[in-house]
RNA sequence: GCCGGUGUGGCGGAAUGGCAGACGCACGGGACUUAAAAUCCCGAGGUGGCAACACCGUGUGGGUUCGACUCCCACCACCGGCACCA
């Protein structure tokens, strides 16, 4: 068979008979999967992205066959700064260039035969779509969970330009090569924070991947234990968070984070106010490279003429400011006890301040006894007042009650995560929908008047005081204010690349909506996607801010499910063939339209399913390609041998092959699915003649798989129907050999092996067995002290 | 440092606590061919042996069990994520 040839056949047939065109509201039970759909960079599709588009392809074809109504949409996240890049740098704008790449993309996707409903296909950057994305942004503001607020940019001094996380990469600009620096900026917010209890507790309705969760709860990372009220000596107050509460008499000094707002306050009181002004500085002009390159080395400042009182017992210690504490970490001020915290201990000794033990039971006289060490052990307290002899878990709850009635302190949880950082300083992303009037302030633009829509610039350059591109185009930039009709400017910061990602699963139950972002009846009708496939970068991302969206819209009625996704899988990433890691720079990227064009699209599909573990990390192999074109070859010529007139004399494997298949799909081990096709197409050529139902059930198997060529095959034999029609099924009892061999052990040692019949009982079976010669002679003359008969695979007999 | 994951022939990889190495790749031998490619058949974990066979084998060391790649404990190596989180 022309395999390519028979490929643009039935992808032709494929559109135009819709075949895979999902019907809302359908009687049939609903089935949505979706892969993260890509960013359609200039480079075309590479083996990042067809694995899992193959993968849930295969899925996808085997529920259809199942009779499911399936959902399988694609499209495309298109804003970003490859794109914005590239359009600099040749002058056009990216919005020809994303055209250009979205129709590569189509082009090479259809050329693999995957199933996907085309006519769901969305674009981010369309405005259709990006109008609600700006609404949705609206939404948020308009219930206070937009905000403005100044948080640090990279910046690269030398390129004048902000610049993402993953362009400075390591604190170094991956332009230039120099050090990043952190600049504040006032920017969008999103509160993400206030979602931090909801986002953790949601996980236990989905069906993630356990490691996918862990990942998420880590993330989020909440940890309980008390809010401490404290005072200065001179009156002010601040707190401080701990989660050992039972150290609190132990504390011997304060530690306030650099930018602590208490340290601006006290100017005037501190009498070495240069000094601490200096250190600020120093900390604040610190790239995050030099950071990490300082990671556990202790600096900080006293503050001079500062005294805290401890609220348990009234003593009075020194403050300090140290960046070891975190400005945006539970208060923003620890309180130090240097002999059961290790960063305190260390701290302490850099500045020979005093070490009190109050936890007994370790050694505090070279490093921290931490709560890791006595946690559990039933240590007990000293040195502590009249909480002297509880255990630490009696002391936390005494304490806890006790600053609660004396309303020094309360029992909070803290979150790691923080609000996110919405804004950027591009041209190509969703403006902001916010106008600023000098008389009104921040006004949304009002609903009618969305989308805001990118100015068709032919040429736009970046700024070098690093605020957006969009900010040089004036015309745009000077508006009215919705509200008073007076002069106002428009926002220029956009939207980060994971908006347009945060809630598109949504607009694919309706895509061309012009009303909503998405009928509800619709939402309520595809309800929670079934099956979520994504790359593992994205987990703390954009799985993150999606489930985020979806709980917000959630909370104000606009979604009927407070999750997003039920089950959530990874591909294995693709390594090159030498095992490193795929990259442009090191020109080691592969082209799977290379197989294609030599393969065709079924080959190159199997080969993709057979190289390995789907979810397994694998580098890319060519050697898979051979032998699945040649499993397909055979497949073709097993036609050959179908004779109407016999009926199936392989009642067993075609069982166990649907089993096997079957289940394999299911549980993603694509590999060894391909593996049972071999196997079962194996056992077919040994047959002189093979019947229509083993052909049959061998091409329905195969379908997901290398559907073109199982379409046509199909309508060669004549065969009533389409391939796809239904998935085979067997009978539980076709499972069952009529001859089994099984191993004969002797004192766990195998010592023969012999054909029986399974269905017959142990008792008769055991007889069999030690009838047997070698066996007799094996046991002669020996007591049997246990017999072992695992059905169907072993029989070991235990002497003495 | 913390949290996940992985470790099996020359290679990719299979194995509900029950015959380790399915299915393939590469390899060797053979058939077809003038020859090659393609295709087909046979062989094959390692060591020793002409052989039957024996011994050794799933990162390392222990343990549970009639029986462990699989379960438990300790450790090593590699990969991924987080990382001064109070």
């Amino acid at each position: 068979m022309d395999f390519k040839a028979n490929e643009k056949k039935w992808q032709k047939k494929w559109d135009e008979e819709e075949k895979f065109k999902a019907i809302d509201f359908s009687d049939k039970q609903k089935y949505y999967i979706l892969v993260e759909f890509p960013y359609p960079s200039g480079t075309g599709l590479h083996v990042g992205h067809t694995p899992s588009q193959i993968a849930m392809d295969i899925i996808a074809r085997k529920r259809r066959a199942e009779g499911y109504n399936v959902l399988y949409p694609i499209g495309w996240d298109a804003f970003g700064l490859p794109t914005e890049n590239y359009a600099i740098k040749n002058g056009i704008s990216p919005i020809k260039a994303t055209a250009t790449n979205v129709e590569n993309f189509t082009r090479q996707i259809k050329s693999l035969g995957i199933s996907f409903d085309w006519s769901r296909e969305i674009n981010t950057t369309a405005e259709d779509y990006y109008k609600w994305t700006q609404w949705i942004f609206l939404q948020f503001y308009k219930k206070g969970l937009a905000y403005k607020a100044t948080a640090n940019i990279n910046w690269c001094p030398n390129c004048k330009i902000g610049l993402s996380n993953e362009e400075s990469e390591g604190g170094v600009c991956e332009r230039c090569g120099s050090a990043t620096v952190q600049k504040p900026k006032t920017q969008w917010m999103l509160k993400m924070s206030e979602y931090s209890e909801k986002l953790l507790q949601g996980l236990d309705e989905t069906n993630y991947w356990e490691n996918i969760k862990t990942m998420q709860r880590n993330w989020i990372g909440k940890s309980s234990g008390t809010l401490l009220h404290c005072k200065l000596e001179s009156g002010e107050g601040f707190d401080v968070f701990t989660t050992c509460i039972e150290t609190v008499f132990g504390i011997t000094y304060f530690v306030l984070a650099p930018e602590h707002e208490l340290v601006e306050k006290l100017k005037d009181k501190i009498k070495n106010y240069d000094e601490v002004k200096a250190y600020i500085e120093k900390t604040a002009s610190k790239s995050e490279f030099e950071r990490s390159q300082m990671l556990k080395e202790k600096t900080g400042c006293v503050l001079e003429g500062i005294y805290a009182i401890n609220p348990i017992n009234g003593k009075k210690v020194p403050v300090f400011i140290g960046d070891y504490v975190l400005a945006g970490y539970g208060s923003g001020a620890v309180m130090a006890v240097p002999t059961h915290d290790q960063r305190d201990y260390d701290f302490a000794k850099l500045f020979s301040l005093p070490m009190i033990e109050v936890v007994s039971g370790g050694d505090v006289s070279t490093q921290a006894f931490e709560k890791a060490d006595y946690l559990g052990k039933g240590c007990r307290l000293i040195n502590s007042g009249e909480f002297n002899g509880l255990t630490v878990e009696e002391a936390k709850d005494a304490l806890n009650s006790y600053l609660e009635k004396n309303g020094l302190g309360e029992k909070i949880n803290t979150y790691k995560m923080r609000d996110w950082v919405f804004s950027r300083q591009r041209y190509w992303g969703e403006p902001v929908p916010i106008v600023h009037c000098e008389k009104c302030g921040h006004v949304p633009v009002p609903d009618d008047q969305l989308p805001v829509t990118l100015p068709k610039v032919e040429s736009y350059k970046p700024t070098d005081d690093g605020e957006s591109p969009l900010s040089l185009i004036t015309d745009w930039v000077n508006t009215t204010c919705p509200h008073c009709g007076g002069k106002a400017k428009r926002e220029t910061d956009v939207m980060p690349n994971w908006a347009g990602s945060s809630w598109y699963w949504l607009r694919y139950m309706d895509p061309h909506n012009d009303k909503e972002f998405a009928s509800f009846d619709k939402i309520k009708y595809w309800d929670k996607v079934d099956l979520y496939n994504g790359g593992g970068e994205h987990v703390t991302r954009h799985l993150l801010y999606a489930r985020f969206w979806h709980k917000f819209l959630y909370d104000n009625g606009f979604v009927s499910n407070s999750e997003p996704f039920d089950r959530r899988v990874q591909q294995g990433i693709i390594l090159a063939t030498d095992g490193s890691k795929m990259s442009k720079s090191r020109g080691n990227v592969v082209d799977p339209m290379k197989y294609v064009m030599e393969y065709g699209a079924d080959v190159t599909r199997i080969a993709h399913m057979f190289m390995g573990d789907y979810c397994e990390t694998k580098p890319w192999r060519e050697d898979v390609f051979k032998p699945c074109e040649r499993l397909l070859n055979r497949i073709v010529a097993l036609g050959e041998k179908v004779d109407k007139n016999i009926s199936t004399q392989n009642k067993f494997i075609l069982a166990q092959s649907i089993k096997k298949v079957s289940e394999d799909i299911e549980g993603l081990k694509f590999n060894t699915a391909v593996s049972q096709i071999m196997v079962l197409t194996n056992a077919l050529e040994k047959m002189e003649k093979i019947s229509e139902e083993d052909f049959k059930v061998l091409l329905s198997l195969a379908c997901p798989f290398a559907p073109h060529t199982a379409e046509e095959l199909w309508q060669e034999k004549g065969f009533e129907g389409r391939v796809d029609d239904k998935w085979p099924t067997f009978n539980e009892k076709d499972l069952v050999e009529n001859l089994v061999e099984i191993a004969v052990q002797v004192n766990s040692k195998i010592v023969t092996k012999i054909m029986i019949d399974p269905t017959q009982s142990q008792e008769e079976i055991l007889d069999i067995v030690k009838a047997d010669d070698i066996v007799k002679n094996a046991i002669s003359n020996k007591e049997i002290v246990k017999e072992i008969y695992v059905p169907k695979r072993i029989v070991n007999i235990i002497i003495k």
